[in-house]
DNA sequence: CTTGGAAAGTCAACAAGGCTGACATAAACT
DNA sequence: AGTTTATGTCAGCCTTGTTGACTTTCCAAG
């Protein structure tokens, strides 16, 4: 208990005390703490338009992938369609979110943003993008890679096929 | 609109095309999949004993800084004391911590986990590190610096305070 | 052309875990 | 003695997740 996890007898200097408990914790509490921050400032503007972090994610993902269809993204959010359904219909209500009937397959609906929502989606991501442009400029380029690659690492299989699906991203 | 951010007129080579909007949207979604890998597995064993990820919150810190009191718990978890509350009352009642009248000052309560709750503890960190371990054994020593880095930028300054609180780390 | 099953929507009920506001108690501080 | 601080508690509300049951639409295979 007391020193379990040397873990690294593999070596090459830099590496050495690399995988204790104790860092391990760190890397737990870092998920924690930055996740706050992340969605901190979508939160507060989320909450001028009375809308909640789930409307924030379906928002960001219809944008992403116009024309998405409700099971598509039932599949990327991970929730019940009920859930997402209570949230699209305000979206749709609201003129955020136009759902148009599929034109080969008349059953799906496909999901785009009105100008309205564009608008909404703009002031979220701007705000969200700020934030992590401020964070990547601060820790260098290096460190956004490794950033990138742990969490990539750190991903459920389907996530990460979900993640890989958004584009290139200029990999 | 079309090129925005052309961010990297800075250089040094490897960092061309760096803070693109469409760059940054990856980090974004990194962090979204990334941290329902991060929860998912605590979540599952807080299923078989009927607790959540509050539970899991509260447990985590008290484990981390045994005899903490309720205010500090609730300065580093960002949530009313009603909310904590609801949650210390049952571990408390479930035995899992121990709530202790402060020496010095007596209004205090000081928050520890009995065996029990460790043992809950052990669990659910053990699964979480497992996880991290992995993600950091794949990604290698340089990336896991520079996620660590790019975390801490994205942590607002009161969160910065509490997870250097935390002990070092080995940093 | 019928039928099985997929896609979508809806209703109802419930739970976790946030929130606000009001109030109580004990202890410490001034 | 009076005020402030730390904690706890009651009541009620909201968002967002869940399950289960049921309907409508409609593609596609038999």
């Amino acid at each position: 208990m007391a020193d379990r996890n040397a873990a690294n007898v593999m070596g090459r200097g830099e590496s050495l005390l690399f995988l204790t408990d104790d860092q391990l914790r760190r890397g737990i509490e870092a998920m924690f703490f930055a996740y706050r921050g992340f969605t901190a400032d979508p939160d507060r503007i989320l909450q001028d338009y009375g809308y909640g972090r789930a409307h924030h994610r379906a928002i960001h993902f219809i944008n992403r992938t116009p024309g998405t269809t409700v099971n598509n993204l039932l599949s990327i959010l991970g929730v019940t369609k009920q859930s997402l359904n209570r949230v699209l219909r305000t979206l749709v209500e609201d003129g955020l979110v136009d759902s148009r009937v599929g034109i080969r397959d008349k059953r799906e609906r496909h999901l785009v943003l009105t100008p309205k929502g564009a608008a909404l989606e703009r002031e979220l991501s701007e705000a969200q993008r700020n934030r992590m442009r401020d964070a990547y400029r601060a820790a260098g380029p290096e460190a956004v890679a490794g950033f990138r690659t742990v969490l990539e690492q750190m991903m459920n299989q389907e996530m990460r096929r979900h993640y890989l699906d958004g584009g290139d991203g200029a990999r």
